[in-house]
DNA sequence: CCCGGCGAATAGACATTGTCTAAAGCAAGC
DNA sequence: GCTTGCTTTAGACAATGTCTATTCGCCGGG
């Protein structure tokens, strides 16, 4: 969204080719896609787009809090541009899908003082796993 | 343990120094090692063992249900001998330590038919970040 | 409107983690 | 002690990510 170019532009991002073409990429579909998904795309927009490039854009968005990088298998890391919302997800065991859940209940809630060990606790991940209706179909 | 060895030779193991070596590291320490660490202590007490094989043999044992594969952070996987009693894991976002803890309450149920889009929901997986006092105290 | 400084992009080497293969080794039953 | 075929081995390969030195180009000052 040009919304997130702004913000961008308001805290003295430099604005390049190719960073409004990752914006574009993250906004376009809301979906979760790895770094290497992104630069494909990227590419699409802008053939001669480095893969560093991409990187160091995802890692600053990241930064800024415009994204959010969820590791839900333990191959690529994939950038969810929904950051705004807090979220957890919901993935297929088999074709890897995810979508984005929000379960009712504070999860922080439910760890105890005497299971935290010293820890200031300050954020909680939740990944639910199972079958989706098009693998489950299969 | 050797309980470990005996369940393992039950189920058809063939018994080599190489598997003895992997099941020993596991069971000394029950910490989070990641794969490289496991081969790191199997090399220091069997010197010619590879790193193909302690892979091999640790993917064998997360199959048979004897340890558990955990990805707390993005980069390598770690190995939870504490596979027989569910749990969740708690995780210095500085240091990485890592504590297996037991929340409250079940997840699961907080996921309601409406947010489980026809999945058959099957396992969840709830990670605590936070920062431990070792890291606070610094 | 043009320049120059410095932030950003580039290509590609490098690092880490994990997988695969072909050949040699060895556990266990006979 | 043989034989069988499961295991191990070394190293190549693959996937993902990081780093570096160099070049590029955005944008504020003139």
């Amino acid at each position: 969204m040009s919304d997130l170019l702004e913000r961008l532009r308001g805290r003295g991002w430099r604005m390049t080719a190719q960073r409004r073409v990752v914006a574009e990429v993250l906004d376009g579909e809301h979906v979760h896609l790895t770094a290497d998904e992104v630069h494909a795309r990227a590419v699409a927009k802008l053939p001669e787009i480095s893969r560093a490039t991409v990187y160091n854009t995802l890692g600053e968005l990241v930064s800024l809090g415009e994204v959010l990088e969820v590791s839900t298998d333990q191959r690529a890391k994939r950038y969810d541009p929904n950051a705004h919302q807090p979220h957890h997800h919901l993935v297929c065991a088999q074709c890897g899908a995810i979508r984005d859940v929000h379960p009712v209940g504070n999860p922080l809630k439910d760890l105890p003082d005497s299971e935290r060990f010293g820890f200031t606790v300050s954020d909680v991940e939740v990944t639910y796993r199972g079958v989706c209706p098009n693998c489950a179909a299969a």
